[in-house]
DNA sequence: TACAATCAACTTGTCTGATAAGAAGATGTC
DNA sequence: GACATCTTCTTATCAGACAAGTTGATTGTA
């Protein structure tokens, strides 16, 4: 074990804070506790607890009037970024992003199938059945994180962690209409098909027919989509 | 004209650090002021001082080390999504990079063909222009600016703004190596051949020789690429 | 001389206690 | 009821102290 690393007791009152604002004792609006409060709550000085709600100023956690008092803050849009950002601000086509992923995912899943070891293919399955796991329950919010999880995973089994980082950022900004097309009637089921049948072809060591099943999967679903909007 | 804005005096020293920063006397990694300099300075106790140096660590221009002083920080590296920020990070692997890139650009390469206006074109060429100007100069850091231009601009051209948002970070996070690339003899006078057939490609409405020609030109340097390195 | 321990002088980190100033409700006067 | 004042919250700023990390010079010793 190293060195413990010192941590400047300002940023522990951060903390502090921020895990009472994660509890769920303050809405977004909400007048939070006084400094005078922090520092008999915390027993730090003054001092720290101002520099601690200074940071959580600048990070956009707090609001601080004078005279009023400390307020807790909008959730900040998380996470801001080029890629990301312009991905959420844009609302990204989903036609745009489905032809981005129909042209990057087929090949990543060939190269899963050419070179995932035992452990990506275990990772794999077990998020398949997670999915399943929600499916069955109707967990709308967890299948969508595990399909995401499912097709993360094909990406990291290509060990080309350039790919895998750019699936990372793909699966988690998804334009509008992506949350909506598992509710589209069948889709669910095809899905699991679906990926039943590129997890087969990834742990049989079958590229082509992996880059197939992948370009098929994506291909259904977004005509399911495509379908599903023009009612 | 409304109430003027009351601002906290600690916000006017963040602006004064600031603007100190900006001038230029300090370079990333050199050592800044200490606060009792500051106070010194600008004549506010030493609390305000701290309280703006808290705000502009977390800002992250400056780095705050306990005995030691304040120092500049790294320019952060606009552009932080967790694609960029790890592309930049880890210095990925230039055969991840290629295997990707060799994924998306052909394809790209395809739909610029088939969907460019002239415009698109235009720019491409001009890209290709000012490319070719700075080879004849020997400008290499203008030739790698100029590269990725015309690569950006081809997935430019494909209206998708996924896809064209995407090669922007890649083309703006580029690994060791590629760098080197154009130093390796005779590459710059291939990529102008290549570049030049992919234009032509497009522009003539190409599909399939444009994804052909933008193959050939990124396994082409690829292989340069390896070959110089293993002297 | 070479080397190690000690010391002195910086630095940032934290605490205490005071005053200034904004905000808002209570209070008193008309 | 209308309005100015007062009180009491709040945050903002100041001043001065001491703790603790860092570094380089000084000193002592072999």
């Amino acid at each position: 074990m190293g060195p413990i690393k010192r941590v400047r007791l300002s940023e522990r009152v951060t903390d502090a804070i921020e895990t009472m604002i994660a509890e769920g004792a303050f809405a977004p609006g909400d007048r939070f506790l006084s400094e005078n409060d922090l520092v008999k709550k915390l027993e730090v000085s003054r001092s720290s607890v101002r520099e601690a709600v200074r940071i959580l100023e600048v990070r956009g956690r707090v609001i601080v009037k004078h005279g009023k008092g400390i307020f807790i803050a909008e959730p900040p849009d998380e996470d801001r970024d080029p890629f990301t950002g312009w991905l959420k601000d844009n609302k990204a086509p989903i036609f745009d992003h489905f032809e981005v992923r129909l042209i990057i995912e087929p090949k990543a899943a060939r190269r899963a199938a050419e070179k995932a070891d035992d452990e990506s293919v275990k990772g794999i399955e077990k998020a398949y059945g997670a999915f399943l796991a929600s499916a069955e329950r109707g967990d709308t919010a967890a299948m969508i994180r595990f399909d995401g999880e499912f097709h993360r995973l094909v990406a990291k089994a290509t060990k080309n962690r350039t790919l895998y980082h750019l699936m990372k950022t793909m699966t988690k900004s998804l334009p509008e209409g992506w949350i909506t097309s598992l509710h589209i009637p069948g889709r669910v089921e095809k899905t699991l098909g679906e990926h039943s049948s590129i997890l087969d072809a990834i742990r049989g060591g079958d590229p082509e027919r992996a880059e197939e099943m992948m370009t098929l999967h994506l291909a259904n679903a977004l005509k399911d989509i495509q379908a599903s909007m023009e009612r």
